[in-house]
DNA sequence: GATGAAATAACCTCCTG
DNA sequence: CAGGAGGTTATTTCATC
């Protein structure tokens, strides 16, 4: 269904959605009323699933990022579900996953400074009990992709 | 240096950047023109990174994600050099970051399916000694924010 | 210094050839 | 696919507070 420049469309897109449509055609050597035409037909489609305006962390205050693996011991309904409301409560955290293997859970933790993780880790357990958190902090941002590989859509 | 009305403007944009200026400005109580200049501000002052389309995960085949704890022996400038270079070749590794405490990296891989984590990890190895590799599946995403929390912001 | 209203400019999209 | 008209959206100007 998509050919490689229509894969060339969505990656140019991904990485900056300000791109003029006719440069975004320039690029993929299509004119603009057809380069236009691929990336309706791509949004219609559900390859792209928003347009986000991505922040400056260092600018917006939260410049450290620490990962949280996390053992429980509870796996009921009731506390699923009291884990589930603080983590989408706490700002702070913008991601999280719940995994297979010897952790529940892992959560990244975005902070002002890394003093800052008891705050954010006290607020939890206040909700929530836990039976094993590990943090561990990132010195160094080596990819910080919000950039997919577009070589498996089809 | 930055209001309330700043925040909730930031916020909106890093939620939804197709937001038309007009509702924006509807949303923080400002007219269009007034609304516009801020977000201007906020461009130059580099609040806002940058714009881009997410891709649906779904449809662009790489549902699967993967993190890799990762210990190594090696720490020479050559070793860093390499394994820079390999995160930044394997498109799979969208995320990398260095840690401290007992995992030295920490990779986000996203795949076509689990089975493909295979393909990547020896992609890696193939390139660099790593001592060892953990890998944790994630079962299901309970928080998947390109959001920060914009509180701390000034 | 920041705002709102109106004018201007830029862009996208649709239509025609 | 190229070119241009028409409509929509963003930006700039200007007067005002």
């Amino acid at each position: 269904m998509l050919d490689e420049r229509d894969r060339r469309i969505l990656d140019l897109l991904q990485k900056d959605a300000t791109l003029p449509v006719a440069e975004v055609a320039d690029q993929v050597a299509l004119s603009a009323s057809a380069c236009s035409r691929r990336i309706q037909k791509l949004e219609e489609a559900g390859y792209v699933e928003r347009r986000i305006a991505v922040l400056d962390r260092e600018r917006i205050g939260v410049p450290t990022t620490v990962f949280a693996l996390i053992k429980t011991a509870h796996h009921s309904d009731d506390w699923i579900e009291s884990f589930r409301k603080a983590i989408s409560d706490i700002g702070e955290i913008v991601e999280a996953h719940r995994l297979t293997g010897s952790y529940d859970y892992i959560l990244k933790v975005v902070l002002p400074r890394v003093e800052h993780y008891d705050v954010v880790y006290r607020r939890l357990v206040k909700r929530i009990e836990l039976f094993d958190v590990s943090a561990f902090i990132s010195m160094e941002i080596l990819k910080s992709g919000h950039a997919l590989p577009v070589d498996y859509a089809e």
